[in-house]
DNA sequence: CCTGTGAGTTCCGTGAAGGAACCCACTCTA
DNA sequence: TAGAGTGGGTTCCTTCACGGAACTCACAGG
């Protein structure tokens, strides 16, 4: 077992908390999208993100305990070793995009995106927005109540 | 100025690295989602949360520098304060919804979501999808090419 | 045989997290 | 008017995780 931040969050009765748990410790997003854009080996990882050999094993190794990566030997002879997602570490990556949009609009200055998003169903660059999954207009965290679930303490 | 993790992310040419700059330790996300249900006051958010009086201290006051939270008087004699939601900030919250709803599917077991979410505009109980804000088709991070920006390194 | 490479592990020093104690302005109650 | 209580922090101290450098191991190529 990897031992990640000080508290833990995962018994906590939010979901929030437990999506921190496991990917609450702030290089985890960054390994993952560098894994989502075919960065996915070890080496490659440590070079283009500057992180420490030692933090990155560790990463890694939570994240496959967590189900959000899988480690598949690519080459027997000599042995070799990537990184790939899984579909739980794939929807973790929607995630991603909703990082990205924020980041964009409010951090991102005058130079513009240094990522764009070209949208495979229509072509064009855009961005993602949230809808609601049951009547498909936007929702947004000022569109909702909240709550108590089935899940509650 | 409070200085956060030990690798700075802001730097980054990526929106991803610079949204996790303002919000990327595990702390900032839980408050934030406090603040955004109503709990606003240094005391409530301490024990609500179990955080230390230290860190929450710090944690608020990088928020409030980055421009997520603002400080505000809502009582001179006695003097107290409360922490509320900038624009900045609201929108970070929509980034709240998409981990629950992460959370909700793939870490809540089977007593269920703790916590759930009514849509103001259909009545519905639901949760947030992702949309083109081009074409309002769904969009995944698999749906997706990944193309170098204006802001590119 | 020597060098190089991918994929880590080990060791060590520093700094942030977590907790406890302390502080200050103010109010309430006896 | 003395004492207790409360909100909103700050200070101090310990411990643990981060970051970096050095080391390991399996294998390949020249």
């Amino acid at each position: 077992m990897v031992t990640m931040q000080r508290t833990k969050f995962g018994d906590m009765a939010c979901s929030i908390a437990r999506t921190l748990d496991v990917i609450g410790e702030p290089w985890s997003p960054l390994i993952l999208r560098n894994v989502y854009v075919g960065i996915t080996r070890f080496d490659e990882l440590r070079q283009t993100l500057g992180i420490s050999r030692k933090v990155l094993a560790e990463r890694l190794k939570w994240l496959v305990e967590n189900d959000v990566l899988v480690r598949e030997e690519y080459s027997r002879h000599p042995p070799r070793f990537e990184y790939v997602l899984t579909p739980k570490g794939q929807e973790l990556c929607d995630l991603l995009l909703v990082m990205v949009r924020w980041g964009d609009r409010w951090l991102a200055g005058e130079t513009g995106p240094p990522v764009l998003y070209r949208h495979h169903a229509c072509g064009e660059i855009s961005h993602v927005e949230l809808h609601c999954g049951s009547c498909g207009e936007p929702m947004r965290a000022t569109d909702v109540d909240v709550i108590p679930g089935p899940g509650a303490e």
